[in-house]
DNA sequence: TTGAAAGCGCTAACAT
DNA sequence: ATGTTAGCGCTTTCAA
């Protein structure tokens, strides 16, 4: 390992200034008494010398690294890049840095990586956990008192932690009677849910995936609205853009419906794919809407109309409420529900 | 500050196993030696008393954190998302971990934050610099002599740091290329670099902005095939996508071309809107190409033709080369240069 | 093989 | 106001 060629200490700067290392310590870190003389001596010390704190010396006796972990399936991707610069934002602002860890969604990779982030004393994590049965990694987090503010996603075995989230279901809703309102009736949904809605509603929606609320709020929308259910419109694919295209086009051959609602950017991606490369005539052919903003949807022709969902926000507020927390705020609110927001554009209308 | 309920120490260990201090910091550690009883007992006592060995502390005395820090202008860029998780995986491949910096092109943000994370004690820095006269910061870390790798940005004042770019003559050569291959002859480019290509010939190339590297590319291919160059097709824009957009209107209503060529995902981005939105037909009117794939180039109609630049890659071989150069490796190659690719797809085409 | 002791750079009583 | 002292948790001589 490169060796530094011998950083200046307190102890250096002491000597310089003919203190004594607590002297200088002291004024160095703004705290206790000193006189006048002393302060400028140890300041023109510190400044000849180029000395600079060790923050890793710091944190061993404070106990705090001023340091989060920021776990999330892929940072390459455009939800959770997002969701990374508004923590990351917010996390500089409290004075905090963001060390990232990319879990894949896998359990494995996950628990491992908070292993190694929780010896390096980070002194959080805000995390989007790998959906899996037995969240041990994060429940322990939790049982040993380090602060863990979950994004987005909840399962029935982190009830108790602390979340911020979009509200998935009031966006499957919006994104609904956007479409009731133009007077659509058999409206198609793309899910990656395939579990029945009964099921779902049997739980605590706030440990529901996201997915599952939006199907939740799809069956919400059409039902006050007194329109009956067809299991057929709802359009199962695998979580990847390539099965939701070949989902879709199966689906057309098979059932009929006015306007198609994608529940993911992915789905939305796969199923565009198909409405594209198979030149179908949107809104014509039948309206199109998605949920989470993308790019490209003001890119193509028509303009798709989405649900957007505040990333960066989603991000900011996580990080926001975990700094809360290690401070030891007193009303920490240990649940944020943000609103998702319809963007209207070309590619719904009445139907034709 | 959140205090844990009691860490398990070394000391908690020894204690709990019935042996020194230092005997059980040997096994733990695995160095030295010990008795095969010792070796049981203490990692039976660390077992139960559920030891977490404190990263901190071992950095404190080894010097190395096994941290490295990443700073970028914006994670949130679909460019430097992928650069990020590149150097992210090729860091936990080798066992560290990254703190992640964005910039935002803004050299006191820059400043503080090589320092703040200097403090931190990283091992290293992967920089994307902020294009700035005087790169003071980042300066001041190489003459430390703390490991420093840039990545995709070089500047005068930083000749001698080792660098990991994307060849980004060859990418607008390749381009070029294409578009003369298809028999373009007036091939207009839209570009942020205002400069003039004599003073940009003059200097050293690595240390050009990518986009007067690109610029000069432009120049080379059409010298190399004889072709006159016409200062009228040379396109300049701010950097941004409604800059270039009207850009591109303006130029069309002043200037004759049958391919426009676009140096930058953003610049292309803009220059597209506007092809949209006045309902240009493309490739007919003229053919359009831009550097650095994104997904939309897929999905609108016709499919862009890019060249893309390898992201995840140039991402994964600065950090690959920071970490040999931590690691003092005996051949560490100080610069390294990526190709881009060219992709075809639908909006090139002969002129017609 | 094992243990005692020093020390990484800093903070925080506690004296003076 | 200033200095002395004792650690934070760990590694690492150096003896025994």
């Amino acid at each position: 390992m490169t060796r530094r060629p011998h950083a200046v200490t307190i102890v250096d700067v002491a000597r310089e200034a003919g203190v004594s290392k607590s002297s200088a310590a002291r004024v160095l870190a703004g705290r206790g008494s000193a006189s006048q003389a002393t302060q400028q001596r140890v300041h023109a010390a510190a400044q000849r010398l180029g000395y600079r704190p060790n923050a890793l010396a710091k944190a061993m006796i404070s106990g705090s690294s001023n340091t989060i972990a920021v776990m999330i399936p892929d940072v390459a991707s455009p939800f959770f890049s997002a969701v990374v610069r508004g923590a990351s934002d917010a996390a500089h602002a409290a004075g905090f840095e963001v060390l990232l860890g990319n879990t894949d969604n896998d359990r494995d990779v996950q628990a491992r990586s908070i292993e190694v982030l929780r010896e390096k004393q980070v002194d959080g994590f805000v995390i989007a956990p790998v959906f899996e049965d037995e969240p041990v990694s994060v429940r322990s987090l939790v049982d040993d008192d380090i602060p863990v503010v979950l994004l987005d996603r909840r399962m029935p075995a982190l009830a108790d932690v602390p979340l911020v989230s979009v509200d998935h279901s009031s966006a499957a809703r919006m994104a609904v009677e956007h479409l009731l309102a133009l007077g659509h009736r058999r409206i198609a949904i793309v899910t990656e849910a395939a579990d029945s809605l009964d099921a779902l509603r049997a739980q605590d929606p706030t440990v529901l995936r996201p997915s599952h609320q939006r199907l939740l709020g799809y069956a919400d929308a059409l039902a006050a609205h007194g329109i009956e259910r067809d299991r057929a419109l709802i359009i199962p694919s695998a979580y990847d853009a390539d099965a939701a295209s070949r989902a879709v086009a199966d689906a057309l051959g098979r059932v009929p419906f006015t306007a198609l609602l994608c529940t993911d950017s992915v789905l939305t991606l796969g199923a565009y794919r198909h409405v594209a490369s198979a030149g179908i005539d949107v809104p014509d052919a039948f309206s199109f809407i998605g949920i989470d903003d993308q790019e490209w949807t003001t890119l193509v022709r028509p303009s798709i109309t989405v649900v957007d969902q505040p990333r960066y926000r989603l991000g900011a507020a996580t990080m926001n409420m975990l700094i809360a927390q290690i401070r030891d705020v007193a009303e920490v609110p240990t649940n944020l529900v943000l609103d998702a927001e319809l963007i209207a554009r070309a590619s719904t209308s009445a139907p034709r």
